[in-house]
DNA sequence: CTGAAAGCGCTAACAG
DNA sequence: CTGTTAGCGCTTTCAG
């Protein structure tokens, strides 16, 4: 049976070696003879020694701790994502130290800090935006960080996103291509690049066929929103077809057209969202939409954050991930085209 | 601006008092005069010092995290109470170290013991089962541990449920008030202790009545499990009202009697599921279920384990909240009631 | 290859 | 109240 907390000093005694020699045996870099090894292992075992991470960190300056920022765990989206990034750090060995950040913009300076304090070798901020001033401490505190779905129009830091414009345009196209004219947008929060760039990309593609919106409404990312919004919109000549700034809010759009305004999906109102999120493909919602393809983004997101946390010198990066739109039967399809 | 690392040696000489007097204003039982307070934050503040956590956490042996592991963060519970306990630990000073564990039962001691590598002050083990031979190391180790959303009976250790022999009597009591007869249950994976004790609940209450089970399938508490548990349990004279045991699940199997049997819920078929996730109160699902009260387990877990954090000879507790029916749309009510 | 020795940044007695 | 002195458990020169 284990002892109390074991350490390296009792494991030497043992295995009749220095202390040293044992955090050799334990260092993955290590130099020690085969015979030396053998012994340590044995004692380590039979006393069930573990190396001290916290310990290691000190003296090493790495903590191999990613400190991670989230806001909206509601939004399937980002459980999705952080299930697979943490995944993705376990399997590099590090792990990931969660903070959550209410909406409140001034509280995330707080969180940083807070997460600086950890000593962490990177961190990942999921969808909040940081000021200048954060961005500038993890600088000068040597941490780098990567925005992830989120982009802060500055070289300096290294952001990971779908292509949004894009996205935004294909929504348009898909939309245009079914006959639709009378169209409507559906915005997130006003201050996330999300939305600046999903709505930049499809009013643009709806100019190019010499369209404007036909109405907007702003849903702030949330149900609540994304409902009041869907009713204000509706509440005399509705549009024929809404882009929703993600799927999470065009459930609830769908929900608020089908059981409170009593509308049929496709035939009295086309809707398409953003993200692909799983519940976007149960037969209940069969939404089609913009995807974001979450694996790719937390790949692209890893091996950005750790190439930067082992190479210091390692230049940030913005990276846009391109995602196709994914057809099922909330919109109407193009003309002529049958599923 | 701060400097790359400030430690509290360089706060000191710039305040003129000793490296002490800085631990000490930084130290919440802390006793230092007004003045060298003052100075010494001033100082401080010019440097951007902040207290190095981990070193703190070296020598007083309280590294202020929190081990997590989950492994269904697609069954939107986990998400909704991830973030509500780490929020509630954040405000106690606590962070969260998150460990992903595949289902695999074999991966679930590694990834403990990883955990107990970074010191942790406690382990919140969410909805997975542990070898003894693993609670038996946390103990040895001196980490308090408790399950939450899973029990383990032992009174040796810790966990959080909901009462599930409870819910799963009031499903049974439900239907049964509703007038079926015929009522089939879809079981979760059958090594989790919320299976066991849903189904014991239910099929007792089914038994006071007379009844038996019609029919009974596993879905594993997976979706797709759940899907194909329908799709058998339906083949043939299938049951008039269905018991899921989540209400992850719960949606799958609405989906598949609808839009695959193309059954009318709940005229053809009653559904009750258990949780009561945000969704569950969607229109589009609108699913009787038994609520866990996830905030109140939420906060019995933290109050649990920081109580056995604080004080290291706290007893074990197995603490069973009573949470309600929540009764909506996708079961038939009880004869002569109404909406 | 291996042991001895010097800290990483901080808290906790210990005298004063 | 304050400074001095030990370490926490480990990695890392530095000799040998």
């Amino acid at each position: 049976m284990p002892q109390f907390k074991v350490t390296s000093a009792e494991v030497a005694a043992k295995a009749g070696v220095s202390q040293s020699a044992v955090s050799r045996v334990f260092t993955p870099g290590a130099s020690a003879s085969a015979r030396t090894a053998e012994k340590v292992r044995k004692a380590a075992k039979e006393l069930g020694y573990r190396p001290n991470v916290l310990a290691r960190a000190m003296v090493s300056g790495k903590s191999r701790i990613i400190g991670l920022v989230v806001a909206y765990l509601d939004n399937q989206f980002y459980p999705v994502a952080l299930e697979r990034l943490s995944n993705a750090l376990q399997a590099e060995g590090y792990h990931v130290l969660i903070f959550m950040a209410s909406q409140t913009a001034g509280d995330i300076d707080g969180v940083v800090a807070e997460i600086l304090d950890y000593q962490v070798d990177g961190i990942v901020a999921a969808s909040v935006a940081l000021s200048s001033d954060l961005t500038a401490r993890c600088a000068a505190a040597g941490v780098p960080l990567v925005l992830f779905n989120r982009d802060q129009d500055s070289a300096e830091i290294s952001a990971v996103t779908s292509d949004n414009v894009a996205g935004g345009r294909k929504a348009a196209e898909f939309l245009l291509a079914a006959g639709h004219s009378k169209i409507g947008y559906i915005a997130g929060w006003e201050g996330a690049s999300t939305q600046r760039d999903r709505e930049f990309g499809f009013t643009e593609a709806l100019a190019e066929a010499g369209l404007s919106l036909h109405s907007r409404e702003v849903g702030q990312y949330t149900m609540q929103g994304a409902r009041e919004a869907t009713l204000r919109m509706f509440a005399s000549d509705g549009p024929e077809a809404v882009f929703v700034a993600n799927d999470h809010m065009a459930f609830a759009v769908m929900d608020a057209l089908r059981y409170e305004l009593g509308l049929s999906i496709p035939q009295d109102v086309s809707v398409i969202g953003y993200d692909d999120v799983p519940m976007a493909a149960w037969p209940a919602y069969s939404l089609t939409t913009v995807r974001q393809p979450a694996n790719r983004m937390v790949a692209q997101t890893v091996s950005l954050l750790l190439s930067q946390v082992e190479d210091h010198t390692a230049a940030p990066q913005q990276v846009r991930i391109d995602g196709p739109l994914v057809v099922r039967g909330s919109a109407k399809l193009p003309k002529g085209q049958t599923p």
